[in-house]
DNA sequence: TTGGTGAATGACCGCTCGGTCAGTAGAATG
DNA sequence: CATTCTACTGACCGAGCGGTCATTCACCAA
């Protein structure tokens, strides 16, 4: 009763951040990376001036909108390695949560993306540009680090795969956005697991 | 001698058109993507006025410079197509070169990006950010695609293929920044190309 | 030496955007 | 009802950008 998260006021200020989240999220959607602070505080119904009660500033809330989606698709993965699914069929379905989740968000990821590599104002000098991972995308390496160290043979590529695995999509994904009637993301995932699982090898031509 | 090309103001241009794209990709390389007008004109040592009278406006500029880098990717494809190598020693060799290009330019890689899609002051409305796919850039895929559909078995699959095999690498790319000491280029590029030849299924534990 | 030409210049303009803060409205209190 | 308190507002500011254009100046022919 007496927690501090449970006081009327921390109550209300967990549900004003989320709800300036939500509307960041829309406000992206819309406007791409480049959603102006006016274009949030618009979307969440709010104003301008109010963003900076709950956000340092613009970075901050960023970098929150960010985190809020990589721990979305955490909880999906995490759901699929609770299946216990054997490695192939896992493989498949972490393909099709992951490209189902940025198809669904892909100015989020864009989002995601920038607040990496900068390349905005804030860039700064030369090699300004270098910024710890965020702490979100670190554990979602780190999960599928360890799901590779399992199944894969040598334990020294899991980490290299991880990686792979969780960014390699995502210029795909991009490229998805010009084709208003591109190929159907099913197809597009089972194309990648394929691929994945079998590589190229076994696709040449018999003659 | 009188070819319009030979005139002497016609050299001129082209030397000044192409000292600028050079002072352009060191600007780049320096501040990324949001390298201003001014960067480039410093690092190219003109004033940023004179940009004007070679290129209509920073976004034509940009334009220059991405098609011009994705010119001399072409050029190392080729090259390797035309050694006429076994398949397998093809993927490799495709995949070090596109690997060490980028490699050598990420920042480079990162305007042609931005480029594609916008997200910047020019997003403009929702669906403005449907661009169609710079000439360079189209060429290029044409390349990749035309080989794999003499090389696989399902045609169809070529496209997608050349797709993937030409985006997929930047975001793998983009993670080696932050990592001073990471891994060798060439390890990298073994381990990709081993991934995409060989899948996963190869690498599962005996046991 | 001088006058003419056009390439190069950089101060300047309009505009956008992140961030601030004096003011307001409306609930809570007595 | 008067007073206090505070979450909220939006007009405003300064910085920084892309782009322009009157001016300057190097060069060359006469």
């Amino acid at each position: 009763m007496t927690h501090p998260s449970d006081t009327r006021e921390a109550v209300l200020e967990r549900f004003r951040v989320e709800s300036i989240t939500e509307g960041a999220v829309r406000a992206i959607a819309r406007k791409g990376g480049s959603a102006t602070m006016q274009d949030i505080a618009d979307e969440s119904g709010i104003s301008k001036g109010t963003l900076y009660l709950y956000f340092k500033d613009r970075d901050e809330l960023l970098q929150h909108v960010s985190e809020r989606g990589l721990a979305q698709l955490l909880v999906k993965v995490e759901e699929i390695f609770a299946r216990s699914l054997p490695f192939d069929q896992t493989i498949r379905e972490l393909v099709l949560a992951q490209l189902r989740f940025f198809d669904e968000r892909r100015d989020l990821y864009r989002v995601h993306f920038e607040l990496r590599f900068p390349g905005g104002r804030d860039a700064g000098l030369c090699d300004a540009r270098v910024k710890t991972p965020p702490p979100e995308k670190q554990i979602y390496l780190e999960r599928l680090t360890r799901y590779f160290e399992e199944q894969i043979e040598n334990r020294a590529d899991a980490p290299r795969l991880a990686l792979f695995f969780s960014e390699a999509f995502v210029a795909f994904l991009f490229r998805r956005i010009p084709e208003t009637a591109g190929p159907k993301l099913e197809t597009d995932a089972a194309f990648l697991s394929d691929l994945l699982l079998h590589g190229l090898s076994g696709r040449r031509k018999k003659s």
